[in-house]
DNA sequence: AATGGACTCATACTAAAGTACCAATCCCTT
DNA sequence: AAGGGATTGGTACTTTAGTATGAGTCCATT
């Protein structure tokens, strides 16, 4: 909301210094009243593309961003966490064993409680769940 | 590449109008210039935004879009691609076979030709993989 | 008519994945 | 110090997944 007023403060005083510009160019006679009709819609245009091109990232981040709330919420531990992320590209209980340096039993256990915490019957649901829930 | 020439015209054809507007405007006495500036600023302003919002759809839709060019450069069949797709929700070879109405030594072999096609060791790689080709 | 690709299904395996239970550390909080 | 969660690991099993191989049907192209 700040960001919004400094934004609008900033539009309003660029309106005022081109047309103090403008009236000056204008009454001097050093500048042609089209020229100074086309540099402000030439401003304008571009204050709008920036702006909007703003606004948009502000959009497009939480759509694509891991929500660590609802890892808490769903009570997943960090190893647990970890052992998803490697479900996640394919790998094997065993390969996931040797990655972290623990055994497979240890994996086999944490992928269980994974699949019980996700509501999941297979790994691959875990993985579909886990992206439904924007956590990975 | 047709567009952008005519949104250009369009906008050099905008600009024109305005020129002539305000022109006639200020000599008629009809409008104060401070208002034909304030109008020509707002109506750039939100074809700046239109124009780029525009620009952006162009840009979003290829990231998200499945690349079929590239199922079958994969030699990836209809039937195979279906099996695919159920993978990915995360369903059994059991379920599968019951959705699509055929017997589980059927999914097998799919999912077998297509861990082939994907050069994947499990159904999870295959997923992971299919997504990188832009196929899922 | 013959060939080849797509789809289907089966059998018999081997290899992963997943379940159930138990148990030992470690570390943090009460 | 005691309790509890997190992490680790094991054994013993059951269930899925995946491989290998062969074979039948259907359909379009040659």
């Amino acid at each position: 909301m700040k960001k919004t007023i400094l934004i609008f403060a900033a539009l309003i005083l660029a309106l005022v210094l081109l047309f103090q510009l403008s009236t000056y160019a204008i009454i001097s006679g050093n500048l042609e009243i089209e020229i100074t009709i086309a540099i402000i819609a030439i401003v304008f245009f571009f204050i709008g593309i920036m702006l909007h091109k703003k606004s948009l990232l502000k959009q497009e981040r939480p759509s694509s961003e891991i929500d660590s709330k609802k890892i808490t919420d769903l009570e997943i531990s960090n190893r647990e966490y970890e052992v998803l992320q490697q479900i996640a590209i394919g790998l094997s209980n065993k390969e996931i064993a040797e990655k972290l340096f623990v055994s497979e039993s240890t994996i086999k256990t944490h992928v269980s409680n994974l699949l019980i915490k996700l509501n999941a019957k297979r790994r691959t649901q875990a993985v579909q769940r886990a992206k439904d829930f924007q956590i990975l």
